[in-house]
Order: C-alpha cells, then structure tokens, then sequence
DNA sequence: TTTTTTGCAAACCTTTTGCAAGCTG
DNA sequence: CAGCTTGCAAAAGGTTTGCAAAAAA
C-alpha cells in the first residue's frame, strides 16, 4: 500500500481498516466533492484516479467507511443515497426541489434541541437525517 | 362508490380525486395505523377491508394520495418507504435503530427554527424528512 | 501465508409501468 | 360515454452478493 503520508491512510488505521488504493481513491474523491454525490457520481470521479474501482467496491467501500464512520450517507426520497465526509459538525440539508441542489445549513441550534429530546426520552442519538424540500421564493422587489 | 358518510370520501372529493374502493379502504387502513408501516404492510392490511386491492395499486395510490397532501411519505435509511396520514402537525421522527421502533417528537421549536432558516435563504419549505436514529440508553438508577 | 478485499456478473428487492378491462362521474 | 383507475405481469433502477482471483498484513 503505497503512500503512508496521506491523510486518509492514516484514517483508515485509526478505523481499523486495511488500507487498499480503492479505498483511498474513495476517501481522496469524496473530500475533493463539495457537492453531495450518490455511488454512480463517486464511481466516475474515483475511475478517474484508479480506473480499476468497480461499481460494487464502490457500495461496498461506502458502506464500509459509513460503518467506520468515515462517511456519511444521506438518504432522500425518490432518489439514489448521496454521501459525504463525515462533516466536523452535524448540520441539516436544504433540498432544492426544483435544482436538485443540497445547502447544508448551520444548525447547532437545531442540534441542541434534538439532543434535549432524545435525552429527555432516554435515547442516545446515533446518527441524523434531516432534510428540507424547498422551492425558492421569488426575490422580493 | 358506496357510503358518501365517510371522512375519507369527503377528503378525496375535496382533493379533487376520483372516489375508489381501494382509495377509501387504504385510506381507513392507514388512519388505523399507530405505527409507520411500508407498502407491503398496508398491503396486507388493506387486504383486510378489500381483497381486491394489488400491491400495484397500493403504490400508485399512495403517490397520489402523497401529491393530494392526504398521506405523508417517510424515507428512512436501508428500508422500504413507510406513510402515515398527514399528520395534524409536522414533527420528526426518533428511530430505535435496535428495534426499528418510531417515536413521534414534538417540534414546534424545531419547526420554527427551521423556517426562520429557509425563510433567511430566500426558500419556501415544501416538505420535512427529518430522522434520528438513536439507541436507549441503559436506565439511569 | 492467512485473511480480507476486489471484480465480475448474476441476483435481489422495492417500486414503476404497459396494457386491456373495469369503474367513476 | 369519456376518461381515470385498476390488476396483472413484466421491467426498471439501485444495491447487494457468490465466487475465484488479487492484495494486504
């Protein structure tokens, strides 16, 4: 396994995860996306660094690093899952119905407010999945 | 298309739709349900009141009913789609991710934080899929 | 060398769809 | 009666899996 500098291999350690180059190459492609792709989108950016990545190792891989909690998926409607890096904070997603695009929003308030209730109903939260579909307003004059 | 009394029948009439059997029977089938089920479990409920009904049918109905705003869809992760009937009030939804159990939160404050953010990007909320997935924790003695 | 990971292709599972027959308004 | 709705069976689309070969530790 080439290349011990790299920050995803030492990140894949941590995880207790064997270092493979498919795995990097996902790790590299989905750091490098700021947008929220799905499996296909990543399948075609990571054949750009390793053409030799399979569609399966892709799922695979994703599951494996959303096991490890390297990624995250986010889970739409009428739609393909998306993936991201673990991002630092938890936030909530903005759909835009009519683009497509996803805005992350800020949202420690949201967030503490969530934790208040599970804690409050003896829960710990394990992960969140929270997404708004919205249409933009026509700009006011 | 029998007993103009009900409420489901009125409420198709209202939304424009064509009054069916199988409209009305998903209909009280999904407002008898305290839980969250998929399409198969209504299916087999349905079936209960009209066995007639295909799960084709259960689909197509469920989409419809879903645009006329009668039913909600809910997209949670690594499962088929479940619905409920619009609720009175939008709120999220705790999953016990041991016992796949929904728990229904209250969140006007949830709400109103999240519309004040959308509202500030220039966005109009059309619809909610908010999910925490969390684990019991051991009771506190 | 042992064990895990991968590629390939086939299978899976949920959801959608074409079509002819049956209802609704 | 015109048009929407349904049942059936077949198809679609995303994701998973069995297996033998390849790579990691």
């Amino acid at each position: 396994m080439p290349n011990d500098s790299s920050e995803f291999v030492q990140a894949l350690r941590e995880a207790g995860l064997k270092v493979t180059q498919q795995r990097v190459a996902l790790l590299a492609t989905l750091m490098e996306s700021t947008d929220h792709p799905n499996a296909e989108e990543i399948f075609v950016r990571v054949r750009a660094l390793d053409d030799s990545v399979s569609l399966a190792t892709v799922y695979r891989t994703l599951s494996t690093l959303e096991e490890a909690g390297l990624v995250q998926r986010l889970t739409f409607e009428n739609e393909p899952a998306r993936f991201e890096i673990t991002p630092a904070s938890q936030h909530d997603h903005l759909v835009d119905v009519d683009s497509g695009e996803v805005i992350e929003l800020p949202s420690e308030e949201l967030n503490r407010i969530r934790q208040d209730l599970a804690d409050r109903l003896g829960y710990e939260i394990v992960s969140l999945h929270s997404f708004i579909r919205a249409r933009k307003k026509p700009a006011v004059s």
